[in-house]
RNA sequence: GGGCGAUUAGCUCAGUUGGUUAGAGCGUCUGCUUUACACGCAGGAUGUCGCAGGUUCGAGUCCUGCAUCGCCCACCA
């Protein structure tokens, strides 16, 4: 392939390479190569049981990427790269939704600014112009999501909106009202007098808003000058009461029940009406009744038989009932007119500050006006198995205690508003035959219901609404694998990839779309439970948030572009980032200096390959096998031990953490591994043995194995950059891509007989702990920068006295110093205590006032310790009862601190302390 | 009104079945062009783990109560 570069390429060229990794060109050139290559693409001919198959949540076809997106999409490709990894058939199906109402008021806006309207133009015409507005802004984020190395298979790319979608969803609208779910009726709906539709329960917003509660007072009717006081926040409906209602329990009203109070205008005799609705602890304890505006009202209106009088138009503003001076009136002028009216004819009390909830459109951003229309509604279909889905396991939720909100929300459910009176979504496939007054919906001669048209079609009038997106999008995880059209189904293989593995989304939509596709899938596919599901696991991100703890929005602007960030520091730096700082389920504060950790760490992995490089030409690396062949077990020292222990279990610890879906984890020991143990000890000591000979082929064998079980295990993360370098370092066989390649560890190594000395990393803590302390010692000498220091140990034991004579070349490399050697007393110079004895630095005394301070801490944390372990042994309660692992624990607390104490004590002594 | 989450270093956060002397990144201070990396290296400083009780041999971790912040649900006008 010449795509990549070649590994003869690479031996010319690696030397010349940058010092900094640039992301760029190496992002733009793999991700071509992927798709050119299918990587990306189902194995037609896998076992159906080994299938992994992910569902994009489906962004808004004209949307642009944000970083909710980003986490939102980098969890997904962790997951079903790491799926290619182990070998799965798995495939990751993309998408756009239509997003109905957002779409259509961004068309309407556009057509405002052109002076002509939705009205103006048609249906039709109407819906051509948003169907060019969507193919002139879509499929950006598309684009974007490819940026960020998102590996979805894009020949699968579905929208709400194909004609093979559109089919489902007419499909399950059908089904669903042969089956009695779905209903017409004038109902009381949550009507958005922005965007001209009802809206679902789930689109409206509640907010705490400082209003007024205004005191007025009825006139009886029959008793003149006698009043009810009655409170409200919601005057400018004063012209819809028709009725005023108290609680019949209530002594202070009950014998009013049955007579009449004067509504103040338009002037009209209401009775008062008896309803245990009332509180009578609440305000008067008398309520007005406005049974068109007002829910609660509504269903009051109903047990008294009370008239409806809408004083409202659509869009929000008085309408001629309310009467000529309110007419045409928008409702908040409304409200302000009705009160000074009432004032004027003394009839108001009192106005006070009043902090309530108010419910608003989500997209319109107004509140909602509660309205009385003929809606489209769901029942919902399987509630209670939906329930027990997730009850049972059959559906994990991540983090779990999302459970709760979901069966809470199933437990509360209502029926779903799904008619929306707009144009650009799916037409409700619901035909009414000309000429009849009142179709009967149950009768087929007047209504016809289908998901073709009418074959007759010029005797029919289509319904006017469209469907509410969410009732589309419910059915995403089968709808998007050509349900319900077998030939399309069997084509895209639904049978291996549903139920679809895993899902990833925000807790937000738990209800507008989790719930609801679980109810969906349950609901229309055939089989067990666990064939109908329409996934098995769902893990719910956190939200991005600033670091102030906003919400990213655009209009508080603090929502930075991914795309600038990854042109600044690369989609790898970004996923790396992003996923460092997320862990399960809780919401992120972000800033970009999570970014810059990522493209720090992506350089760091670079220039580790840059180094390896540079000290010699790289042996075969096609396979671990080839690699540990190169190896010489004779020729291993505790260092090459200790790395290969410390890698397999920072390889197990992965593995678990995938398994309980704990990225941050992941990230964050495969960092912690990479950069502390292997680059910050191992290539260094590494540094001193590559001069010798004998010992070179070897080290460099381990290197190579070390950065790429490294490769493997970031390369979901970091899918660009780990593949560059598979390639630049010859690990790809014949070209093979490292999403290929198994990224087990621990296997490999007993697979080719290695065997891990997992005593030596003892031994390497050891070497760690005396060059902290030479070094430390140096610093505090102001010798620092001295390459040519000389220390002297005096071995705590001779196992210390053997390993740090047979790690001396490593050590002066690691210190700085020309000479170490063993002494066997004390010395007259600074000193520091050390795991292997006490350590020298050879040089007259300057400073004696530093070292004895620093000796007394490490006196008193030495003393605090032994202290600890020694109340605790000489409690007999915890002798009897811990377990055995932690008394021995306890016990070597207390020698090994109270050896070292000796030693400082000794130390101290010859400062005279 | 109900439910859920958070509270650990100056900042942002890890710390999953309770177990040695509580960690990371960023920031900060000191010093470094050390034959990979200044997107780096070495060294240093910084914590009554929100508060109060309780369980336990042992609590950042479990229980109870409280406080503060945030989110979700809920038709008191």
């Amino acid at each position: 392939m010449e795509v990549y570069f070649t590994r003869q390429f690479f031996r010319i060229k690696m030397s010349d390479i940058p010092k900094a990794y640039e992301p760029s060109a190496v992002e733009d050139k793999w991700y071509k190569t992927w798709l050119e290559s299918g990587c990306f693409k189902a194995r037609p001919d896998a076992d159906p049981k080994n299938a992994y198959s992910i569902v994009i949540p489906p962004p808004n076809v004209t949307g642009v990427l944000t970083m909710g997106h980003v986490l939102n999409n980098t969890i997904q490709d962790i997951l079903i790269r790491r799926a290619r990894q182990m070998g799965k058939n798995a495939v990751w199906i993309p998408g756009t939704d239509h997003a109905g109402v957002a779409t259509q008021s961004k068309v309407d806006a556009a057509l405002r600014k052109e002076g002509t309207s939705a009205r103006e133009l048609g249906r039709d015409k109407f819906i051509e112009r948003a169907k060019a507005w969507r193919d002139k802004h879509g499929g950006i984020i598309i684009e974007q999501l490819k940026k960020l190395g998102a590996s979805c298979d894009w020949d699968r790319l579905v929208h709400t909106l194909d004609d093979s979608y559109s089919k489902a969803v007419l499909t399950a609208f059908v089904k669903l009202f042969k089956e009695g779910y779905i209903y017409r009726g004038k109902r009381m709906v949550n009507w958005c007098p922005v965007n001209l539709t009802a809206l679902s329960d789930e689109e409206v917003i509640m907010k705490p808003q400082k209003s007024k509660l205004y005191k007025m007072r009825y006139e009886l009717a029959d008793k003149r000058g006698t009043f009810l006081e009655i409170s409200t926040t919601r005057p400018e409906t004063i012209m819809g009461d028709t009725a005023v209602a108290v609680n019949p329990n209530d002594p202070r009203y009950a014998d009013l029940i049955g007579s009449f109070a004067l509504r103040p205008f338009p002037q009209a005799r209401i009775p008062i009406i008896g309803d245990e609705y009332v509180d009578m602890k609440f305000g008067t304890g008398v309520l007005k009744v406005t049974p068109a505006h007002d829910p609660a009202d509504f269903e009051i209106g109903l047990r008294h038989n009370l008239p409806v009088i809408d004083v409202m138009n659509p869009d929000g503003t008085m309408n001629e009932l309310a009467g000529p001076e309110f007419c045409g009136k928008d409702r908040f002028v409304a409200r302000e007119l009705a009160v000074k009216k009432l004032d004027e004819m003394g009839q108001l009390v009192s106005v006070e500050d009043y902090e309530n909830n108010v419910g608003f459109s989500e997209r319109g951003g107004v509140p909602i006006e509660p309205r009385l229309s003929d809606q489209w509604f769901m029942r919902y279909p399987k509630i209670a198995e939906a329930k027990q889905a997730v009850e049972s396991g059959a559906i994990k939720f991540w983090p779990q205690r999302w459970e709760k909100t979901y069966v809470h929300w199933l437990d509360n459910i209502r029926d779903w508003c799904i008619s929306r009176q707009i144009w650009w979504g799916h037409r409700i496939p619901v035909w009414y035959r000309k000429g009849v007054a009142n179709p009967d919906i149950n009768n087929p001669e007047e209504v016809y219901v289908g998901v073709d048209a009418p074959s007759d079609p010029e005797n029919w009038i289509q319904d006017e609404d469209s469907l509410d997106t969410w009732a589309s999008s419910w059915l995403w995880p089968f709808a998007t694998q050509g349900w319900p059209d077998k030939a399309e189904m069997d084509r895209l293989q639904m049978s291996a990839f549903y139920p679809t593995s895993d899902l990833v989304t925000g807790p937000d939509i738990i209800f507008f779309w989790v719930a609801r596709m679980i109810m969906a899938g349950l609901e229309f596919l055939p089989g067990d439970m666990a064939d109908r599901i329409p996934f098995k696991n769902v893990y719910f991100t956190g939200i991005i948030r600033d670091m102030q703890g906003r919400k990213m929005s655009k209009s508080l602007g603090n929502s930075p572009d991914p795309l600038e960030i990854i042109a600044k520091y690369g989609a790898d730096g970004l996923r790396f980032g992003v996923m460092n700082c997320a862990p399960q389920g809780q919401d992120i504060l972000f800033d970009e200096s999570r970014v810059e950790l990522g493209r720090n760490f992506c350089n760091k992995l670079w220039n580790a390959c840059r180094f390896r490089q540079m000290n010699g030409g790289l042996g075969d690396n096609s396979s671990a096998e080839k690699i540990i062949g190169r190896i010489d077990s004779s020729k291993l020292d505790p260092d090459d031990h200790a790395i290969l222990s410390s890698l397999s279990k920072c390889a197990a610890k992965v593995d678990s953490d995938y398994a309980s879906y704990q990225f941050n984890s992941i990230t964050q020991g495969v960092y912690s591994f990479f950069w502390n143990d292997f680059c910050g000890w191992y290539l260094e000591v590494s540094k001193a043995r590559l001069s010798d000979a004998s010992q070179k082929e070897t080290v460099l064998a381990v290197q190579d194995l070390c950065i790429r079980q490294i490769l493997l295990l970031l390369h979901p993360f970091t899918p660009f950059i780990t593949e560059e370098l598979w390639h630049l370092m010859g690990y790809g066989r014949d070209g093979e891509f490292i999403q290929n390649v198994n990224p087990s560890f621990v296997e490999t190594l007993k697979g080719c007989g290695l065997s891990v000395d997992e005593s030596a990393a003892a031994q390497i803590n050891a070497l760690k702990d005396f060059a902290v302390k030479a070094r430390s010692l140096k610093a505090q000498c102001g010798k620092a920068n001295s390459k040519d220091s000389k220390f002297s140990l005096v071995p705590a034991n001779p196992a210390a006295r053997a390993l740090f004579e047979t790690s001396s070349d490593k050590l002066k490399k690691l210190v700085g110093a020309e000479c170490l050697e063993t002494v066997d007393a004390p010395l007259d110079a600074p000193v520091a205590l050390s795991e292997l004895g006490a350590v020298y630095l050879d040089i007259t005394k300057t400073d004696s006032g530093a070292e004895i301070a620093r000796l007394e801490k490490e006196r008193e944390k030495l003393s605090a310790a032994i202290e600890s372990a020694k109340s605790r042994l000489s409690n007999a309660d915890f002798v009897s009862k811990a377990p055995q692992k932690v008394i021995d624990g306890a016990k070597r607390q207390l020698d090994d601190c109270q050896a070292k104490l000796d030693e400082v004590l000794k130390l101290l002594r010859t400062f005279g302390k």
